[in-house]
DNA sequence: TTATTTAATTTAACAGTGTTAAGTTATTTT
DNA sequence: AAAATAACTTAACACTGTTAAATTAAATAA
């Protein structure tokens, strides 16, 4: 019944297929309004393929999920090893966050607005989002290093960076009924006022 | 087949114990794992008859989301009227909004982090909320009267500073697994350094 | 090559979901 | 008491995630 014309010569990457049919899905339509059946007739397989891939739909999810933190992490890191001024890299590496998430807002959704409450029960954990985290803390610890803060708690203030950053980025996607000024200065705003306020 | 001692004497008063009933369950359990079938249950009515009073799942959702804004907007409205340095009822507001959304974390998801992308087809707007941050609006505009702070965009200062605080109630709220520092050391580091970044 | 084992995939079904149209009961109005 | 209206329920539709069992295809062994 379904499409038998696939498009993968080897069924090795079967897997592989279902995470990026998946993705796309998940982005364009939410992950909410996709079934196991729509992606399965979208690969040309039955729904209960899916299953020998992937314990659930939750599964699925963090696999795509692991994939985002993962390019995420390449980006925030390849700003880290920029030869400025560590503060300067910070912004920087704040800005490439929130970038990040703004540009692929239904990833960002996914990976830090909606899953872990949707699948926490297996204990959900992402390698990926921790090295993501852990750039940006290394980037704290720097300018600490650097005395150009005016407080030294590394793991504090990298926490605090991170709500900042994390709030303008699932407002601005979540929240797009609402009368933001232009996006550009609040973001700008946002990092400015973050950076100024744990500068020394 | 229902349970038939109603509790409610007054029918008038049913569209009220459905919105009570419906936002327990949703705290308790979340939005997604409660069924219109186990709402009418509980309240002891088919599950149609609660569509006689929302119009669908996302409809009743509304109505609850409108109530917690309206608590929310109280308590701060509460505060606003203290006679009180305006910083400092700044910074107190801030504190309210934050204190509120870790105190109802299944409200604040309801209302902060969940619902509009669950139901933005209808132009789901807040009038509560809107209030709510006015109230955050009018703080930072006396504040800016009272020439405490360095930048005079009342708009952008305040959507500056919702982002902050929503980034870290959301952030505490959804990413529970994540080894966050101790939370009022966190809170208060994000709000001392959201007022340190726009003091003058 | 044929027989057997293993892997890959599908069929059918369960128990649940939001929602609607039509039917029924209860209440109010005439 | 009869008619009209409101309150509520029954039954059904078209979905959902997921599982057990059956089937087909591929790989291995005789």
């Amino acid at each position: 019944m379904a499409n038998r014309n696939r498009l993968i010569a080897d069924k090795e990457n079967l897997r592989q297929e279902i995470l990026d049919v998946a993705r796309e899905m998940f982005v364009v339509e939410g992950f909410a309004n996709v079934s196991m059946r729509k992606i399965a007739e979208k690969i040309g397989y039955s729904p209960t393929t899916i299953y020998l891939y992937f314990k659930d739909k939750a599964d699925l999810l963090h696999q795509i999920c692991e994939e985002s933190f993962a390019q995420l992490a390449r980006n925030v890191l390849s700003i880290q090893q920029l030869s400025a001024n560590s503060l300067e890299k910070l912004r920087m590496g704040m800005r490439e966050y929130i970038n990040f998430g703004l540009k692929h807002p239904s990833h960002y959704e996914i990976v830090f607005i909606l899953p872990i409450q949707i699948s926490f029960e297996g204990g959900y954990e992402s390698s990926q989002g921790k090295i993501a985290f852990q750039t940006l803390r290394s980037n704290v610890s720097q300018c600490v290093d650097d005395k150009l803060l005016k407080n030294n708690d590394v793991e504090l203030i990298s926490q605090t960076l991170w709500a900042g950053i994390h709030g303008v980025t699932s407002l601005l996607i979540t929240h797009c009924g609402f009368p933001f000024v232009e996006r550009e200065k609040l973001v700008e705003s946002v990092i400015e006022t973050l950076i100024s306020g744990i500068k020394a």
